[in-house]
DNA sequence: GGCGTGACCCCAT
DNA sequence: TATGGGGCCACGC
């Protein structure tokens, strides 16, 4: 099994899911790990060096904002308006019409 | 082996 | 509608 793989490991992975113009949140994630840990999700993406391999950008909060960036919110927010996300004040419009959802198969228990 | 931190979330005021 | 406080988990030192 692939349960070898840490946390935050399975999050990264959940990542490459999140097709182009799509978002999730990281409440989203937790939940397809069938876990509440939001903040390790959070620390994860944080101690993700994979920029290019991983789209964290395309992580944001529940509330609709984009949320931090390794590289500064700001840069987060023009990498989502360069995808087809609609994001006004800094914040998404219609976050539920960008919300990604993971099927139970890319869900690795 | 234990404690503090953090790209968070939810509820109450 | 906006703001504050409390709580949760995994990881590093």
């Amino acid at each position: 099994m692939n349960n070898s793989q840490s946390f935050k490991q399975k999050c990264y992975a959940l990542l490459k899911f999140i097709p182009e113009g799509k978002v999730t949140t990281y409440n989203e994630i937790a939940r397809a790990l069938h876990s509440k840990a939001w903040r390790a999700v959070g620390s994860a993406m944080a101690s993700n060096k994979q920029l290019f391999t991983v789209p964290c950008h395309r992580v944001v909060r529940s509330d609709g904002a984009v949320g931090q960036y390794a590289l500064g919110s700001g840069k987060k927010i023009a990498l989502l308006l360069s995808e087809g996300v609609e994001i006004s004040n800094g914040k998404i419009n219609n976050l539920e019409k960008f919300m990604h959802r993971f099927s139970s198969r890319q869900v690795a228990s």
